[in-house]
DNA sequence: TGTTAAATAATAATCATTACTAATTAGGAA
DNA sequence: TTCCTAATTAGTAATGATTATTATTTAACA
């Protein structure tokens, strides 16, 4: 990871998408970091050398980055919050395509640890998996639009 | 699951809160549905049936039922969204306390399946593990605040 | 049955994100 | 290198989920 500044203009170049400085500064500020940093957090820390910076470029880069597939987003349900009255211990299967969410129930996936050693002082109080992927349904209505290159699925506010 | 009118009473008045027509049929209506419904899928249904309900209620009901612990929210990051340039596989150790979210590298958790049976037809891309609990210096603040009860965490917007 | 604090509903406010648009610029062609 | 053009930027407005505020209603308990 960290990728040189030839490395990333390639994978730009590939997508036929432009590579400006605001783009490579903003993608250092989120390789740089290891907070996971939202949207206003990586706004904050390059305005500082792009005064005239706006949260659109923000937005419109990070979806350049995840494009080109070398970023991603790791809060799949930040659009809208969505709950559950089901309390006993399940997981979730994800359609990307529906964005349906199917509960699962697998005793070999509960109890799941970390490793001793890579939660180091943690207390863990639960654990959470979701598998993504697409139902049925959907992988059928994919195989039909041989289409265009964009994925079915996007994790955008729907507007 | 799906308890009784008498035993939800149990839970809300242990708790000290109310229990309103309303947020009974909001629970219902939560507790029917297996597919994870939004505050406004909710809205939706059981405006039918009371013509006056507010969104404000559904929310104020919602968090009420995760206060007396019969439901919760599945989306954890959805006040805002969090991006990554790490692209190699791992997965997320998350402090409910301070909010942070640290890498996890385990190879014992890469290539995790779901059993056959429970996933069907899905057609898997992905797999994302979060195991939430409390760091170190959480803990420890916790300890000191022996207090009100109230939780440490919230995934509430701030404001 | 009366009292009171909590819940409701209506409305306004907030804020993350998206949409729109004129001005600028990267990248390829000449 | 210079020119051309479509993509990007920055500024601003719009959108929509969620939260705040407040007067009115109501559950729970004495």
């Amino acid at each position: 990871m960290n990728l040189t500044l030839d490395q990333i203009r390639k994978h730009f170049r590939k997508r036929g998408l432009k590579f400006t400085n605001q783009r490579y500064a903003i993608y250092r500020a989120l390789a740089a970091s290891d907070r996971h940093p939202s949207a206003e957090d990586l706004f904050a820390k390059v305005k500082r050398t792009f005064p005239a910076l706006s949260m659109n470029t923000v937005y419109n880069t990070l979806e350049a980055l995840q494009d080109v597939g070398v970023a991603s987003e790791i809060s799949l349900w930040h659009d809208r919050a969505r709950f559950d009255a089901n309390q006993s211990p399940h997981h979730h299967l994800v359609c990307l395509g529906c964005k349906k969410i199917e509960d699962l129930y697998d005793r070999t996936l509960d109890g799941l640890s970390p490793s001793a050693r890579a939660s180091h002082d943690y207390r863990i109080t639960a654990r959470r998996i979701e598998f993504h992927g697409y139902c049925g349904d959907c992988q059928r209505k994919l195989k039909n639009k041989t289409g265009s290159g964009k994925s079915a699925g996007s994790t955008k506010r729907r507007r």
